[in-house]
DNA sequence: CTAGGTGCAAATAATTTGCAGAGGC
DNA sequence: GCCTCTGCAAATTATTTGCACCTAG
């Protein structure tokens, strides 16, 4: 963690004074794991130093959320608590009742079928707050779970890394395929250099997901953190078998394009969701890559369409869709 | 809302005492349509009565919780509101951080889906709270919208007699195609029997149906409440799908085996939200027919194995499929 | 030297409680 | 008459604020 002053200092506020007390508060607060309440957090203060105020403490939460640092969490139990936000991305929670200990989760399922529900009320959605309140394994059972949760910005990462590879590998699978079954010659060296390209980029995620493990010997037998079902087999692999049934060039174009666009669009949700870290990287980079891919396939498509048009093969009863970015 | 009283007086728990003055207070929440602050209860109270002391509105709030009129609800205020649970099934927000209104909606994909993380978490849930905070359409375009929301009791009427219809006309589909198809004689008779129900049922729920739009007539372009993508061609639309691919008279059976579950676990659900009402009969009434269509099928399913497995016709790779209910 | 930052004590805001009297059953 | 309900005022809890003093830039 020592890039963690560094991060503080870029998010001091303009106007606002080093102090020693405030730099305490700070340091003792990211030092913690859990969701913090004021008092909590006042008393390991205290334990540092004596002559800190409650006020001060207060005052120091109010200054951590303006800057980002910390986020303040409801839990209905008519106070606030505080988790920090470094590192750590927005998500939801599972509060057990019973040890008042919370959780953390996160859905792309969820989100997007929230995105929906807002829109179909024409609600423009800036946060959403979402909780399961009830009791936890060890409070059911009386004894402690296997393996703990760890941090979430590892599992965030492991999550997020799976799913790229599995999307990876069922892109590989697609455009391999694809290159084997199209006719177009020119299309075909399409579907071969993203072949390529979904290879190289496999071997170095499985890279980076060596050494996430390697951060974390117990990483993989952790909880889920990150629900997404649609990825479970690669965002490709729906398209990977649509292309089995048999599809002409265009057909086979088409559906790289929407596979991409979905793929895509993952990266970037969850990529812009990290504050700052190494798994930004990892998900912007793809989104990037995603995205040359996306805006390759449909300059290829109509490239394609266009010399059909001009050298019409065989009937055609509706004109080909249009692919937009 | 004559039956108000009965209601009341039905949830009044042993040992509590009649008085004027909570029966006043009562009576004015339950006139209220909004989420209420304590406040804005003792100020509307206050108008019919000077004599109301603030501590007697927060008793009598705690009472209507713990009798199961009055849910508490936290929308992040730093205060509580309350909102009647009298036919007013449990639900989700969208919270308007500019006007400070709330809609409500339900989510049986999300449902599904809150239900799916909590297991996979070992995890028992009892309530899940869920809110999209945001801006409205009023407040975003200034302009009141076109069709308000309307009482919820009566959307979620709509929405859930709307996917019972959708289903009904589904299976009744499913069914006479399936009789067509089937080859044995029995099974025949069978898929016959459920597509004459299906027809008779289709028929009562839109009566059912007529009645609501009667009730208000801006009804149907109301807002969505419960989203449900599942259902929106009805829960057996897939199993009617699959019979035109070409099935033995087993898998035809098995699917709709498939089918009467997914359809008796929706209306038991979304039956048993309903405090009291009407809605709750039309679902519940539904739940129990399904349940039986349900054990006819595996009766059916079973004993077709039965008559297989005695006159062996093909064969067979794999053993049979076992239903459950 | 001056705009913040800090401690202390008092203020606020929502909600609860102790107590004495009022009123159902 | 007993037990619950009610009003009033005081208590409680989480959080904020006024003010005098302190300290970094």
């Amino acid at each position: 963690m020592q890039s963690t002053s560094a991060f503080l200092d870029s998010l001091r506020p303009a106007g606002s004074k080093r102090s020693g007390k405030r730099d305490l508060i700070v340091n003792v607060f990211l030092r913690q794991e859990g969701h913090l309440t004021a008092d909590d957090l006042y008393d390991l203060i205290r334990k540092e130093d004596q002559k800190i105020s409650r006020a001060t403490v207060y005052r120091t939460l109010q200054w951590m959320e303006e800057a980002g640092i910390a986020r303040k969490v409801d839990f209905g139990e008519g106070r606030f608590r505080f988790e920090h936000s470094y590192r750590h991305p927005r998500h939801f929670h599972l509060i057990c009742k019973t040890c008042n200990r919370s959780f953390e989760f996160l859905s792309s399922d969820i989100e997007a079928l929230l995105e929906e529900v807002a829109s179909a009320r024409n609600f423009t959605p800036r946060q959403s707050i979402l909780q399961i309140h009830g009791t936890c394994e060890a409070c059911r059972t009386g004894r402690a779970p296997a393996v703990e949760g760890g941090t979430t910005e590892l599992l965030f990462a492991r999550d997020a890394l799976r799913i790229a590879i599995a999307t990876e590998r069922s892109g590989l699978e697609f455009y391999s395929r694809a290159a084997r079954l199209t006719k177009d010659a020119r299309g075909r060296r399409v579907f071969e250099r993203l072949s390529d390209e979904e290879q190289e980029h496999l071997g170095k995620l499985e890279a980076r997901y060596k050494e996430l493990l390697a951060q974390d010997p117990l990483l993989e037998s952790r909880p889920t953190f990150l629900f997404f079902k649609g990825a479970a087999n690669g965002l490709f692999a729906a398209g990977a078998e649509q292309l089995a049934k048999g599809v002409d060039d265009r057909q086979a174009l088409m559906i790289g394009i929407r596979c991409e666009r979905a793929s895509h669009r993952f990266f970037k949700r969850y990529g812009d969701r990290f504050e700052d870290s190494e798994g930004k990287q990892i998900f912007l980079e793809f989104a990037t890559e995603e995205r040359e891919h996306l805006e390759l396939l449909i300059r290829e498509y109509r490239a394609l369409v266009e010399r059909q048009r001009r050298r019409p093969g065989g009937r055609r009863k509706t004109r080909p869709e249009q692919p937009t970015a």
